[in-house]
DNA sequence: TTGAAAGCGCTAACAC
DNA sequence: GTGTTAGCGCTTTCAA
């Protein structure tokens, strides 16, 4: 029987509500004879509490908002899978949202998650954060209500906790191992601005720059179409070579883009990594998909995340938590980039 | 100011908590004047309704449930995408649950959103379905409650609706296509015996025994390891070889293990398509990233998701909805296999 | 250790 | 067209 009320319940074994609600919420002061009598009703009827009465009451649903703005984004996919079962073990529902890449619709996304009185929302990827700083009132005026959580990305505000890989450090020795090896003509192909591809192509540059070898600013390829068409990728790098744009590597800020690399130049007739290297970031299904294997930087999602969730728990225990955590990133050297 | 409630929006405007009740929720019985004045009030002090006192008294929040073995999925995560902007534009709220492969986590996910009241649960995946009766108990108690929509799996119970590719239909008419190229020995590599999983291994093998081509049991190789190590997929494929088994062509339940039989030709030294053929399930992002490019079967995810939600609108609206609708999938011809 | 009762914020039936 | 009021099911003081 379903439906059944705390009422209900309290008739039955013969007590007040309070005492049944004491026992539902593991209250000590009960007696072990109530306790039981009570629990055994219980599981006879299989009955359980109304959420929506418990959370009218106590003001929260032990929910977590989720919030990304494509979950079919092979990386915050994974994302989301591995938070996802991380708060289900801390004893955590989770609301995904997922917002799309627009500002406008991630406010509203961000409002819905507040509205559902949410005890906390995790911004999954680093395009939440913008370069303007008013962009980011968002996110200031979210974290006034709960604690948020920035995967990837990071902002200085109350209440608002960052956990990030190293980006710029990553990108900055790929770039580097890659000029010593002798390549010198690295083509930067990235497609955010966001907090994490700003940082990311800033490592690309600092290296470059360091050794004299960016040369052009066309270099720097910025790619604005879909995520996942790889062709269209390939023929922006096709279109930058006929233009007399001389490169024979590129470093992509993920791995599509590298497969596009690839697409080119195998389209280009050259061979990998003779002629030509790749390497991509994320480190994903991809990397091991394509042939050669990709290299590919490493970002060690699954420790950001856990991470993420550990400083989570400590905020809503009401400890003190550090407000950024920085982790290493590490690049996995596969068939795309000159052996040592 | 957040935090008002209903009366302290009458208060301010000068009207009953019954006449704010009716603004929010869209009621005609409230003269233009009184509307305005309200809804003046309401933005002035950005209120918004306390989610749960409404759940409370509905007994509903406009949320569905959304049900996944593992969002990292590459085909499972584009389903919820969609999914989740179809709910979105009607209104609807989605909770994600991820709830692994095996069936005691399934039930316990199914029953945790049970518990959180939502209007309705969609099974992402044709995983949620077993072969046998009892197994898919679980599906039919929950249906009980509220009516239960499988993506990509059937199940004939009061108040479950399925949504599925004809996955059968597709698989045989590829196998036919290729072995009409002339190819004969062609190996079925899959991982999953769910309902679309037995479906699909049904149209290859129908097609094969029509042609007297299914010499072997060994051609029928079933694969345990992990969603994304490619490796031991092509190892697999790379041990069956060397155990005598011929062949010269492979058909996979998905896109991975495609990518694994094109690892698998390559270490082999075969050439695409010309000694070797592959043609993979889901026309993902994978199809368009390997080299040749992968020929792969469309089985219309978006069609398919459009469609759950417009029945699983029609059902919450009261209507009577097909219990069960069959779409046609698409053969993508690219660079695995043969030229006709 | 237990019970009674006052909310929590909203909706909807009913009265005016 | 508007107001009054009785729930919705639970948690949590406060008394006993």
């Amino acid at each position: 029987m379903t439906n059944m009320t705390i009422y209900d319940i309290s008739e039955k074994a013969g007590v007040s509500i309070a005492t049944v609600s004491r026992v539902l919420n593991g209250s000590s002061n009960v007696s072990e004879k109530t306790k039981k009598k009570v629990l055994d009703v219980i599981h006879q009827y299989e009955y359980t509490p109304n959420a929506f009465a418990r959370g009218l009451g106590l003001n929260s649903m032990n929910t977590i908002g989720l919030l990304c703005a494509d979950s079919s984004d092979l990386y915050l996919a994974k994302a989301i899978y591995n938070i996802e079962q991380l708060l289900r073990q801390n004893g955590y529902d989770s609301i995904l949202c997922c917002s799309g890449y627009e500002l406008e619709s991630k406010k509203k996304a961000m409002n819905l998650l507040i509205t559902k009185k949410v005890d906390s929302v995790i911004c999954i990827g680093s395009n939440y954060i913008y370069e303007k700083e008013e962009d980011n009132q968002y996110i200031v005026d979210a974290a006034a209500q709960v604690p948020v959580m920035l995967l990837n990305a990071a902002l200085d505000a109350p209440n608002v906790y960052s956990i990030v890989s190293d980006d710029f450090t990553s990108m900055y020795e790929a770039t580097l191992q890659l000029i010593h090896s002798g390549v010198e003509d690295i083509l930067y192909f990235y497609n955010s601005t966001s907090y994490s591809g700003k940082r990311k192509l800033a490592g690309y540059r600092v290296a470059m720059e360091e050794n004299n070898l960016l040369k052009s600013g066309n270099l720097i390829q910025f790619y604005t179409g879909s995520h996942e068409d790889i062709h269209a990728m390939a023929n922006q790098l096709l279109k930058a070579q006929k233009k007399g744009l001389k490169f024979n590597a590129v470093i992509a800020s993920d791995d599509n883009l590298a497969m596009a690399a690839l697409k080119y130049a195998q389209l280009a007739g050259l061979r990998i990594p003779e002629d030509f290297s790749v390497i991509g970031y994320n480190n994903s299904l991809l990397a091991t998909c394509s042939n050669p294997e990709l290299t590919s930087i490493d970002n060690k999602l699954e420790t950001l995340c856990q991470h993420l969730i550990v400083t989570l728990m400590g905020v809503l225990g009401g400890n003190e938590m550090p407000k950024k955590t920085i982790f290493s990133g590490e690049l996995i050297t596969r068939g795309t980039t000159p052996k040592k």
